[in-house]
DNA sequence: GACACGTGGCT
DNA sequence: TAGCCAAGTGT
């Protein structure tokens, strides 16, 4: 049978909610790993854990969370205590923006809620450092609201329950499943439910081989009915990533100038510097397609004497969702042009028209600027461009 | 929606 | 081994 289109799973009977409510409670009740933050009520501490656990693991976190607990055991502590303490106990945790906003949220806590943690989800929500994932956990384990709290391990249980062939990367997915848990949630107790769910992806529910033999939630889910647990979550095979051309166009002026082109802002690279280049559909042999390229992408004039000009260079750049490949031609601009100029065009930033000889654009070109400069260090330069004058200067110096 | 952000563990 | 992933958030 051919996979259906990605679209909402039903919902879980009702039958079925409360086995799963039932059977999950049971189950964390009797089988739930001791973990320290299982141990207190102190809705600091539970705060404290679930910022240390947002993607590191367990068993990293537990020496980290005792320490800085014992070191900064309350909110107040917390927000009189100098930044350094703070990232000193977090030193080696990573993602150090947590410590930062953990103590910027502490700082508000005191001055806007008395030192005590707002006891409400949306209120939560606006704290640094709590999204959605940790605002739901903290209100629903700390305070007993009823909310649901989604993280990587809940996503993919939900995504084997429901037998969702949604890709599970997406955003809108992640939002999707979270309003299917929110109606899972046993009011009552929501945290231990939330807990559960969670313990049940991080113990049974496993990534690479689900236990199904020993899960509470067997009876109700819709992956193992059809024998297809492996199959869940559906991962979107990340796009094979394109593949760009770009003809680059090394210049240097009378002075030995570069003429360099600085990418629009909001375009790939914004802002940055690097030589003037045309897209092209395949790999060029010579400059002879490029001339009329340039003349119409960015405003310039080469020379047609070395139109028969090979490739003086190629450079490979990977990125995330592209490919590029940039084939640099040495040329030179036909006289005319190679003479400074005022900047005119509207295009060519203020500060930019302060550089030596500026050249207008046209209005619908990648580039927000086109300026001689003497040393391209002196401009931002993405790491593409590193690369580009890289091939540049040891091509010259052969 | 795509990325950056840190580190450690696993296949 | 080169990714992938782990109790995500902010831009």
């Amino acid at each position: 049978m051919k996979p259906s289109a990605a679209i909402t799973p039903r919902p879980l009977t009702a039958p079925h909610r409360r086995s799963l409510q039932m059977g999950l409670l049971q189950w964390f009740a009797e089988f739930q790993r001791p973990l320290p933050w299982r141990q207190t009520t102190d809705p600091y501490a539970i705060w404290l854990s679930e910022v240390m656990l947002q993607q590191t693991q367990v068993a990293t976190v537990i020496p980290y969370y005792r320490r800085f607990l014992a070191a900064l055991p309350d909110i107040p502590t917390l927000a009189q205590a100098d930044i350094q303490t703070v990232l000193a106990l977090w030193a080696g945790l990573g993602y150090y923006r947590r410590a930062h906003q953990l103590h910027a949220a502490a700082k508000q806590i005191v001055a806007h809620h008395g030192g005590k943690l707002p006891a409400d989800f949306l209120q939560l929500l606006k704290l640094p450092g709590f999204g959605p994932y940790t605002a739901g956990a903290v209100a629903s384990i700390a305070f007993h609201q009823c909310v649901p709290a989604v993280d990587g391990n809940v996503l993919r249980v939900a995504s084997r329950i429901l037998a969702d062939d949604r890709d599970i990367r997406a955003a809108s997915v992640h939002k999707s499943l979270r309003t299917a848990v929110g109606g899972w949630v046993v009011k009552e107790n929501a945290g231990q439910f939330n807990q559960a769910l969670m313990e049940l992806g991080a113990t049974v529910c496993s990534v690479t081989s689900p236990r199904c033999d020993m899960c509470p939630v067997r009876p109700v889910c819709r992956a193992r009915a059809a024998g297809r647990q492996m199959d869940f979550p559906v991962r979107r095979r990340p796009k094979a990533k394109r593949t760009v051309h770009l003809a680059a166009l090394h210049i240097r002026d009378a002075q030995g100038k570069y003429l360099l082109a600085q990418r629009q802002n909001g375009a790939l690279w914004a802002g940055l510097w690097e030589l003037p280049a045309v897209p092209i559909a395949v790999p060029p042999h010579t400059l002879r397609p490029i001339i009329r390229l340039a003349r119409r992408t960015l405003g310039l004039e080469i020379s047609s004497a070395r139109s028969a000009a090979r490739v003086a260079a190629v450079i490979e750049h990977v990125l995330t969702h592209m490919h590029v490949y940039v084939y640099i031609f040495n040329c030179s601009l036909r006289t005319a042009q190679t003479s400074p100029h005022a900047a005119r065009s509207p295009a060519v930033r203020p500060h930019a028209a302060r550089l030596p000889a500026a050249h207008p654009l046209p209005p619908d070109s990648p580039y927000q600027a086109l300026a001689w400069l003497a040393d391209p260090a002196r401009v931002p330069l993405s790491t593409l461009a590193r690369k580009q004058f890289a091939a540049v200067s040891a091509a010259s110096s052969d």
